[in-house]
DNA sequence: ATAATAAAATACCAGGCAGTACGTAAATAT
DNA sequence: ATATTTACGTACTGCCTGGTATTTTATTAT
C-alpha cells in the first residue's frame, strides 16, 4: 500500500513489492492470487484506513462551509496526502486495472458521489445550501475536483496552488 | 500521433508504433533518435495541428462568454477530441517522459497559462471580466480544468457530463 | 559490368515483467 | 520414529520492452 501510495500503481511491479515487503513472490501469489487481488486488497485496506476520513467529515453533518474547508484541508494540505491518493491514482489508470480492482474502484467512486450528494441534500434541507443544482450533479463535481487536486499533489505541485485551484472550483457549488 | 492520441502514450510501445506505421524499428530510430525524440516530435506536430485551435480561440479576442463557450465546446464536444488530448495525456504521465518531451510539455503548459492569462487581462481591460482574481491564477485554473475535462473524455465519460463539470468549474471565473 | 558506398531491414541483445513448476523444509499424523 | 501432508522459496517460463549489431539490399561511381 505504501509503495502504491508513494508512486503510481502502474509503475510498481510485483517484483518490486516483494522486495520492499521482504516476501517471496509465491507467498504473495498464495496470499492474494495475483496482481489484481493484491491491488484490490490494498484498495480495501486503504479505504478503511484513509478514505474513511473523508466520509467521516461528511458524517459530521457540519455546515457547508466548515465541511468544504475540512475537505480542502485534507486534500491539499494534509501531510499524509502529499503524494496523492491511492484510490484516485488507481481511478486515473482505470483501463490498466484488473477486473476485481476496477470493480472496487467503481464502487468506491459511486459511493463517494452518493455520500457527497446525500450530505449536500441534507444541507439544502437545513437551509444551508441554496443552489438549484441537483445534489447528484454536485456530488459528481466534488468527486472530480478532489480527484484533480490529488492528481496535482501527486505530480508534486505546490500545495498552496492546489488549494487555490480547489477553492476556486468549489465556488461553483455556491452559485447557480 | 494517432496511436498516442487514441490510447495512453504510456501504453503504446515503440514496437506497436512501428507495426502500425509499417516502418522498421531502425528506421524510426534513424528518424527520431529514440522514444523520447519520437514523442517530442509527435507533440510538436500535435501542437501545430490541434493545440493551435485553442490559441486561435483566444486570439479572436471575443467576449469572455463566447470564448468560454468555444473552449467548452472544443474540449467536451468536438468529435476529434473524443479520446482526449495528446498534450494532456503526456502531461498526466509526466514522470514517465524523457527529457526532451518533458521539457516541451512544460513549455506548452507555461505557454497555455500565459495565453489564457493574457486573454483574460485583455477582457478585464475591455470591462468584460469583472473579477479581483489575478489573471495568472485564473489562467492556471483554466489549464487545469480543461485538463480535467480531457482526462474525463479520455476515460470515456459521457460528453454531456464532461460539459456539465467544465461549465460548473468555469463559473468560478465570474465570481470573486 | 563491376566495385565502392550508402541505406535499410532482419535478427538479435540485455533486462524486466507477471506468473508458476518444482524441490526442500517444516509440521502433523500415525 | 516414521510416513504423510502442508507450507514455502529458488529458480524458472514465456513474453514484451527499448535499443542496436550485423547482414542484406539498393544506389552511385568507375
Amino acid at each position: 500500500m505504501r509503495a502504491y501510495w508513494k508512486d503510481d500503481p502502474a509503475d510498481i511491479s510485483i517484483n518490486a513489492i516483494c522486495a520492499l515487503a521482504e516476501v517471496s513472490k509465491p507467498a504473495l501469489y498464495r496470499a492474494f492470487g495475483g496482481e489484481d487481488g493484491l491491488m484490490r486488497a490494498v484498495l480495501d485496506r486503504y479505504a478503511e484506513l484513509v478514505l474513511v476520513d473523508i466520509f467521516e467529515i461528511l458524517a459530521r453533518g457540519a455546515p457547508l462551509k466548515d465541511t468544504l474547508d475540512a475537505l480542502v484541508h485534507f486534500t491539499s494540505e494534509d501531510a499524509k496526502m502529499a503524494t496523492g491518493c491511492v484510490f484516485y491514482k488507481m481511478r486515473a489508470g482505470k483501463h490498466r486495472l484488473g477486473p476485481q480492482t476496477r470493480e472496487r474502484v467503481e464502487e468506491i467512486d459511486a459511493g463517494a458521489v452518493n455520500a457527497f450528494a446525500s450530505y449536500l441534500e441534507a444541507r439544502r434541507n437545513a437551509g444551508d445550501w441554496n443552489s438549484e443544482l441537483p445534489a447528484s450533479k454536485a456530488g459528481r463535481y466534488l468527486v472530480e475536483q478532489i480527484g484533480l487536486a490529488f492528481a496535482q499533489r501527486a505530480a508534486g505541485e505546490d500545495p498552496a496552488q492546489v488549494k487555490d485551484t480547489l477553492e476556486m472550483a468549489l465556488l461553483a457549488l455556491e452559485r447557480k
